[in-house]
DNA sequence: TTGTAAGCGTTATCAA
DNA sequence: TTGATAACGCTTACAA
């Protein structure tokens, strides 16, 4: 039409409306907006006239007029808080938000994102948006233990969807009695896999997330398995309510097992390669050190693989490297990591589609993703004697 | 004000709006829109009291009245076009992002962000965006060799930023001619830094890039001052603008020095770690393997480094790595990796500024980035004799 | 089955 | 310095 250049970039072409297709069809514009939304109320050749108008000039709704007409913003909200230094190498966020997407865009719904610094700024811009209607709904990431932005959202009327789980899962025990090893414990018994809980472990809002515990108790019977008996696990920020979730199955799978909970234990970390590697120097400096290390995140398992080759310490005749979260990384590194691998974008569309569920009015509940499986590769192996 | 929970997730609070504010502090709607948005034509003494009223109230312009009303939509777009398995341990998208939203988040614009398949996606998302009038402007970043992107959003007026540089900057020619090295060629010459280049080397949209030529010079500079003299570069995508650059300035650091282009050239991959693996591997089976190798991505410079591992070839004894883009990665692995570091997110932060200048209406420009400095770690020393 | 008209919350143009 | 009033593009009663 125009020619490119300077001149389409000053005088943009005009956007078609519904009043240029009324005109053109020779209907009116209720017409035409009855026929593009498939609302009865107009004759299937109207209809049909309409939408090939439609079509041919190109229009696509005016997405202010449409959230402003009382009708949805078109558009869900994700926000990541977390310090600028700290997007490190993951590859899970893209991956998540990929799969929301494919969720999302099948519907013509956009995706908001942020980045911000902290927690009190993320509720802030939770309560910004919400002021000027921007999103329908968001996704809630990096629940913690104790988090504010449930209660806010719930407060505010926001749609939302936890991603990644609440703090206690459903029958799960926020703290095991002390001196009562828990063979019969429920918890991680037959949690029902992919099917809603009961009872929704949150109070507030729908939760999207995975079974730690369960994914925990399959790298403790490979570990096991191998013969490992001191076995620690290196875990992320502590406050995240699937850091919780796994020190607690962790605790849970050792004394089911009767291992002692001082060669059996957890220790967390910022997730960053420094504090894995810390915590791994530490851990190989001890009068017994473990035999099988778990890492929170595959960073954090190739800078403790770097630290045994820095010592001489042969992984795995000497040492076992367990890397919770699959990547590049853990295959390239050698030996390759054994790693616990899951469907993240699978993930992503399960949440995604709870959000969906939950703007339609749906109930508050609780999904559970895939159960991730363990892909054993070279870094496991039996202990040494001893 | 409302109790958390069924309730308030049923019947939200309702959201204040300037008909609200305007009532309560007795003027007209048209006295509040001029006073909050800081336009003359009201006292000083209403403005004040507006402001009061409004900030009590926690009032925010919904975004779809203001969008309607011809203001902006208050959104920019990013659009990332990546097959959903590619979307690998990259830290460089994150770290641009949060940069962007650095910039865009101070003036309360909002980033819309989407993940597609390919670039034809890509280009209709940003025809759907322009018809919704959902984002004011775009930022569109993997530049490519030929990129249908830049002539698609001049056409639509939609505002826009090259992020990652044009395919051929500024003075720099598309290809030399065959036989000719070009000791005097002007291109890698001295370009100025971080200023706008004279003339824009793309004609339709402003652009922000990185002189990958003069990094890679940098590069050149620290091999060949070890005494490197068989270097070959295994770069990411051919289709891509960087990665062109990257070529070039190769080929032309190597005639400048009389090296034989037969021992120090370039080889495209997609940019994982299988294809940068398998590179390597044919790159050391050669009769004459290079004693230095230069990688596009950190992924890959580990992916080579563990090939070398693999078969017992000492590094930096015997070959020498270095990654181009740093990150967690490069310090975790043994030997640590040298690598070209830059200011990613500070990228992002010149990026979104150039964006929001030429909404403003600013001049087709093309700004530069600062230039990425090499870090030297254990990766790189002088090669074996011969 | 169709058209008319009101309203969504802003901004912008007028008179007063 | 103010206050009506008309857009903006769409949805949706309601009337024809």
């Amino acid at each position: 039409m125009t020619a490119p250049g300077e001149a389409a970039r000053r005088k943009p072409a005009r956007r078609p409306t519904i009043k240029d297709i009324a005109r053109r069809a020779g209907v009116s514009e209720s017409a035409v907006s009855f026929a593009l939304n498939d609302r009865p109320g107009v004759s299937q050749d109207t209809r049909a006239r309409v939408r090939r108008v439609a079509e041919e000039l190109g229009w696509q709704a005016n997405s202010a007029a449409r959230a402003l007409s009382g009708e949805r913003a078109g558009a869900m909200g994700l926000v990541l808080a977390r310090p600028a230094q700290t997007l490190g190498v993951e590859s899970f966020f893209l991956q998540l938000v990929s799969g929301i997407q494919e969720v999302l865009s099948a519907r013509q719904i956009a995706l908001l994102f942020q980045v911000v610094e902290d927690l009190d700024t993320e509720c802030a811009l939770y309560r910004r948006w919400w002021a000027e209607r921007r999103v329908d709904g968001v996704l809630v990431v990096d629940p913690r233990t104790d988090d504010p932005r449930p209660e806010l959202l719930a407060a505010l009327g926001l749609p939302a969807v936890v991603v990644g789980g609440p703090a206690a899962p459903g029958p799960d025990p926020a703290e095991p009695s002390a001196g009562e090893p828990s063979a019969t414990e429920p918890a991680t018994a037959e949690p029902s896999a992919t099917e809603p809980a009961a009872t929704p472990p949150h109070p507030l809002l729908s939760t999207v997330w995975a079974d730690d515990a369960k994914a925990m108790a399959r790298i403790l019977d490979h570990l096991y398995g191998l013969g490992h008996r001191r076995i620690v696990h290196i875990a992320g920020l502590p406050g995240l309510a699937h850091t919780a979730r796994r020190i607690q199955s962790l605790r849970t799978e050792a004394d089911r097992r009767g291992l002692d909970r001082r060669q059996v234990h957890s220790v967390t970390t910022d997730y960053s390669d420094a504090e894995g590697a810390e915590a791994t120097r530490r851990l190989l400096d001890a009068a017994r050190p473990p035999t099988a290390i778990v890492y929170d995140n595959d960073v954090m398992a190739v800078a403790g693989a770097s630290v045994a080759a820095e010592r001489g310490i042969p992984v795995p005749g000497a040492l076992s490297i367990v890397a919770w979260d699959d990547s590049a990384l853990c295959r390239v590194t050698h030996p390759r990591l054994t790693a616990l691998v899951r469907d993240t974008p699978g993930f992503g569309r399960l949440a995604a589609q709870e959000l969906l569920a939950v703007l339609d009015g749906g109930p508050l509940r609780t999904v559970q993703g895939e159960l991730p499986h363990l892909e054993a590769r070279e870094s496991t192996a039996t202990p040494p004697p001893g």
